[in-house]
DNA sequence: TGTAATTATTTCAAGCTTAAACTTTCAAGC
DNA sequence: GCTTGAAAGTTTAAGCTTGAAATAATTACA
């Protein structure tokens, strides 16, 4: 029983741990793109999902990539829209899809965001070579996959 | 060349890896405390660092643990004070300083919290024994402290 | 065909979050 | 004492985010 719930305390730490983590470099990214690139980590990730797809996208295939609502989709959008880095276009086909896409510009634009933005995680990650990023994408395999199909 | 690009490359994939699950549990957990417990994880968080530190605290002490703004920390704790679950108090000494704490029925209403909070944990973690918490525990020991003192 | 259920997206209200400006108080040095 | 600068907290404006409601288009099927 002390081994049961010593195990349960020491997972709730460890989410702890991993959210101050990963909150603390999110938090550092949102600063540099700030200060550096005058944007935010939102129009980031959205250019990111674009840019990595390759062609125009339905919003709701954007907003299930990037784990935030279909509302949250279109504002962000909006925004980089009114910029002139993303269009939106009515498919062809069905009627009700919007697709999304970088334009030259957007893509232009993000392209150097992208490079600043890996080299800075490779400052972050400095102290991780292969042997531990192994480690954490076998880790994170196993916490994969958990939030899913739970009914509360 | 390829080496070191290489490894560049998968650190960055690494970050949105881990950016991946921890949002997903985030998501997860946000949905958890909605559906189960009518309250949000910021509620949430500012009533964990006010039970952990179990007695009443500077503003800015807790924004600094939270790692969000002092304006966001206003608007939470002011929600929290509306709902009867916080008080803040001026400090006797220092006149500018405010102190937040729990009310009695704050804290019964958090233990409660608390508990549910880890034990969903404690399935979304359910794969991971000590061996791979502890491996969790030394990878971000090692990212820890990496997004300090960096002047862009 | 007609109609009921489903799907894609936007809109809306509320809450969250930030950075910057502002107010009040304290501390240091003259 | 006075003044200057720093610190604690709140306020503000803008943007982010969500869940739910609304709209429009498609699909299923009676």
């Amino acid at each position: 029983m002390s081994t049961a719930n010593g195990l349960s305390r020491r997972r709730l730490k460890t989410w702890i741990r991993l959210l101050r983590i990963t909150h603390g470099m999110e938090n550092h990214l949102r600063e540099f793109l700030r200060v550096n690139h005058n944007t935010t980590l939102p129009r980031f990730d959205v250019a990111a999902a674009l840019y990595r797809v390759d062609k125009p996208m339905k919003m709701s295939n954007l907003s299930q990539m990037l784990l935030v609502s279909n509302g949250n989709a279109t504002t962000v959008v909006d925004r980089l829209e009114k910029d002139g880095l993303v269009t939106r276009e009515p498919s062809t086909g069905d009627k009700r899809v919007v697709l999304v896409g970088l334009t030259p510009s957007g893509r232009r634009w993000f392209k150097e965001l992208a490079n600043a933005h890996e080299a800075e995680i490779n400052t972050l990650f400095g102290d991780l070579g292969h042997d531990e990023l192994s480690m954490i994408r076998d880790l994170m395999q196993r916490l994969e996959g958990e939030t899913d199909g739970k009914d509360f």
